[in-house]
DNA sequence: AGAGGGAACTTTCCGCTGGTAAGATTACAG
DNA sequence: CTGTAATCTTACCAGCGGAAAGTTCCCTCT
């Protein structure tokens, strides 16, 4: 921050982090090194890996802030009958505003796999979703609402991965809420105005029932 | 392969790619390395880096021998009004059989883009989901078809990425291919609007208890 | 046959990377 | 005010991808 930095930094870890988000939407994850953050934080490459423990300690702290941060998103939504689409497109929005986040929490890889809050944040996020499900698929839920819950997840991830790794076709970015919105629908038919009621998570076929 | 290697390997891009997919296997594609292939393949660093041009040619070409493979083993399954589902299976138990390809086909950061070959191989295996969709819509393919394919080809990336990211519930792996059969009917529902094969997706439970 | 040209591969070298060990600086508790 | 622990730096290491130049081999042309 102040032009004679301090021998204690005395932020490193926010500091590193938003770092090292700047440098995955620069160049890439597959690019992304320790000692480029370091530099973009101002301090010497062993400062964050002695902070974090190592590299994958660094992505591991930054999965976490990840699944925080979708969880705050969805949250920020109240469950609903109506709000599991809603629930989906802020799955995607999110994936695409926080590319950097996304690209890291589902990489295992990266992760050290003991690590606490990791699996603290990410069964966080997970059970909003699943309670997104719940809440809007069935009057009770049934044996079919965990099947239903993988659908929509994978539904929502898929659409957002793809998108991610520029695989879906271009008129959709501009307005990708909006297609992910119709995407989800086909899934997740909401609660029609018209009175009739949805009595199971999917009643629409491709070009079947779809009135165009 | 033999004791006394010639001069010329005779046959080095095979033996790189197979390199590379067991090396991805065993330590991951992050930890991915030009040297560990080409001391696998039985020549130096810069043999592989010759021949593909550089790191990221071969991955591109490991992507684009991916995408071959995906739109051989889709190819397998003639298109159906009754086949979007087996191709969606077919798509799921693809990426799980060839985590290596799968995982390396969707990380454009990884590929060279001005590519031919992998841009073709991609249009391909493209062309063939997108075919099964416009199979099974009935009763003819109408505007809402597009949006039903990027929908299909989600559900499925979704659902084999989420799994192969260990974020799957892990009763899902012991039937890992009737699982996606029956997420993926809930988008599809393989019963048509006329008549026969009056499969509902209600009977599709993959036999695990109630989640909530 | 045998010579030339080009492809395939190696050797050598470079800067960069992540990790380790040991030292310097600072905060803070007693 | 003193000692100790935490924070960060310096110095060093092996491994990495890539560039340049050299070596070996195949293959065609005469």
């Amino acid at each position: 921050m102040s032009a004679d930095r301090p021998y204690h930094h005395g932020d490193l870890r926010r500091a590193v982090l938003a770092a090292a988000v700047e440098a995955i939407n620069e160049g890439g994850l597959a690019r992304l090194s320790l000692r480029d953050v370091a530099r973009r934080s101002g301090v010497t490459h062993t400062a964050p890996a002695h902070h974090f423990g190592d590299k994958t300690g660094m992505l591991t702290a930054l999965a976490t802030e990840g699944f925080d941060l979708l969880a705050d998103e969805l949250s920020a939504h109240p469950p609903g009958p109506d709000n599991l689409l809603e629930a989906g497109v802020t799955y995607v929005r999110f994936a695409v505003e926080n590319r950097a986040h996304f690209e890291v929490m589902f990489r295992p890889d990266l992760h050290n796999p003991h690590d606490q809050a990791l699996a603290a944040a990410r069964d966080r996020a997970g059970d909003l979703l699943a309670r997104a499900v719940v809440a809007a698929a069935h009057p009770a839920p049934g044996p079919q609402t965990e099947v239903a819950s993988v659908a929509a997840w994978s539904l929502v991830h898929g659409f957002a991965t793809l998108w991610l790794a520029g695989a879906l076709p271009e008129e959709l970015s501009e307005d990708l809420q909006g297609s992910a919105r119709s995407v989800a629908r086909l899934l997740f038919p909401p609660a029609s105005p018209d009175g009739d009621a949805p009595s199971r998570p999917a009643d629409a076929s491709p070009g079947g029932p779809a009135a165009d």
